[in-house]
RNA sequence: GGCGGCAUAGCCAAGUGGUAAGGCAGAGGUCUGCAAAACCUUUAUUCCCCGGUUCGAAUCCGGGUGCCGCCUCCA
């Protein structure tokens, strides 16, 4: 197994603190918004992560956080006129809807800042015992200059970033890239008592806290979007590294932008699509393979086109699924030769998930095993042996990628199976009696309201598109 | 200004030294009353440009062009 480590700049082969389990930690949304689709690549490719080391046998705990107070989720709060703490409940239970949606499963454990407060203050009050942190007037602050090794995530050393920096500075701070540890509630703002005063976790910090809490010293994978490598994945490092003395987080992952018009999705530019948005035209399914259809650190451009074609690709693989289940196999078991085939297949996706988790190269064996599974079914030689076997293959899919095929997504509204089938009835009486323009005209006026009639050899099919 | 990434067919997208996966769209064919689905065939002598290394490069090196990101809240 190799994983692309952004701490090193390299792929490396992954081996995991304790045999037989990977410890993750992954960092969530902020909850002052539903999701959109960029806060959506990470959250379901690190889903993906996840699912392929259970694949794989392993115990994975996995760690993902909601950052419930912030000064955005301030802001927001006063605007909507409700606590932070009741409009960061409101949005995670709307963000399990989305992610349910999505087909992400819960993580192991998804703690929250406001119920960790006790743990950060110790983080905060070691840090400065120890010399690497200190307190002004209620705010206190990481002393970057005291972490030598400040800025080996990023790639980045102090004096760049000094020159470069785009950061006001703040009188407060002995070096302007001190970042909070804790702030100093302002009026009117919701505080927790601390050594300090009255106040709240910085941003950087809870995520240390928290890792180290679930996770111990020196666990597996560290996972996000590739804008949190600086400064909030350099911060935790040097935060925790200098609270424990001992190396943080092993393997750092990083997931790329979401892109529209090859311009970066984001809440700050405005041009970012809410997943619910989305789920409105698309089902779920659709969204997560248009979002492993891609290798998770290149960028991905996103529009209905794209997306319209992700919809038909799936479309392939279910279309495969009904072919299965509508064949007759012959009496027998498996052939030597379909046995092989498979087990190739699956071996290629193997070999593309264990190479730094290539789930476009992954899917590849997907098609293959589609084309190869409908030629079989075409030729009438299928036995129930070699149907297993499809079936079996097909559920590695299923549990890696986290998409069910041949399902088609509930559509709210009424029930109309009873009127098609109807319709159906009478189409085929009206081909009995070859009166085919009739019969078209059915099928035709069923199409534009988006029912899909197919005439098979085993009767019609029915399905909305 | 500093640091980093990317450039592969009409579109999307794998591939990091051995002669271009896969998907979508298109064309032709088989099947079908016609469709749909499925299958077969077909669509890049070539991987942004120019040099170089090599028996051999999309893949390595140098230069150029273009696009994007991070350095500020951001997945």
């Amino acid at each position: 197994m190799k994983i692309y480590n952004t701490l090193t700049k390299t792929k490396e082969e992954f081996i995991p603190r304790e045999p037989g389990k990977v410890y993750m930690y992954v960092c969530g949304p902020t909850t002052y918004n539903y999701i959109h689709l960029g806060n959506a690549r990470p959250i379901v490719f690190f889903d993906t992560v996840r699912r392929y080391f259970e694949y794989k046998g392993f115990e994975v705990i996995y760690v993902q956080n909601f950052t419930d107070i912030d000064d955005k989720i301030i802001k927001r709060a006063l605007e909507e006129g409700i606590s932070p703490v009741e409009l960061g409940q409101k949005y995670i239970i709307e963000y399990f809807k989305d992610a349910d949606r999505l087909g992400v499963k819960r993580a192991t454990v998804h703690p929250k800042v406001t119920e960790h407060i006790p743990e950060i203050i110790e983080m905060v009050k070691g840090l400065i015992e120890k010399g690497y942190a200190y307190e002004v007037e209620g705010d206190v602050y990481f002393a970057v200059d005291s972490f030598p090794d400040y800025g080996k995530l990023s790639g980045r050393d102090l004096d760049e970033l000094k020159a470069g920096a785009r950061v006001e500075v703040d009188e407060k701070k002995k070096n302007p890239l001190d970042f909070a540890l804790w702030k100093k509630a302002k009026p009117g703002e919701p505080f927790w008592e601390s050594p300090w005063g009255p106040g709240r976790p910085g941003w950087h910090i809870e995520c240390s806290a928290m890792s180290l809490k679930y996770l111990g010293e020196n666990f597996d994978i560290h996972g996000g979007g590739a804008d949190l490598v600086f400064p909030h994945h350099e911060n935790e490092v040097a935060q925790s590294e200098a609270f424990t003395g001992k190396p943080f987080a092993r393997y750092w992952m990083h997931n790329g932008f979401i892109t529209v018009n090859q311009e970066k999705m984001s809440k700050s530019l405005g041009n970012f699509f809410l997943v619910r948005e989305i789920l409105e035209k698309f089902p779920g399914r659709v969204i997560r393979f248009f979002l492993l259809s891609t290798h998770y650190r290149s960028p991905l451009d996103f529009d209905d086109k794209k997306l319209n074609e992700a919809k038909a690709a799936l479309e392939r693989v279910d279309n495969f699924v009904q072919n299965l289940k509508e064949v007759n196999p012959l009496p027998g078991e498996a052939r030597k030769e379909i046995q092989e085939k498979i087990t190739n297949l699956l071996r290629d996706f193997n070999e593309a998930m264990e190479d730094d988790f290539n789930t476009a190269q992954a899917m590849a064996s997907l098609f293959e095993l589609v084309r190869f599974g409908n030629t079989q079914i075409a030729s009438g030689n299928l036995t129930a042996g070699d149907k297993k076997l499809f079936e079996e293959a097909l559920n590695v899919y299923t549990r890696v990628f986290g998409i069910e095929f041949g399902v088609l997504e509930e559509i709210a509204g009424e029930d109309i199976t009873p009127l098609v089938e109807l319709l159906i009835e009478v189409r085929a009486r009206l081909k009995k009696e070859k009166k085919y323009d009739l019969a078209d005209f059915i099928r035709d006026e069923l199409k534009k309201q988006g029912i899909l009639l197919e005439d098979t050899p085993k009767g019609v099919r029915w399905k909305r598109v």
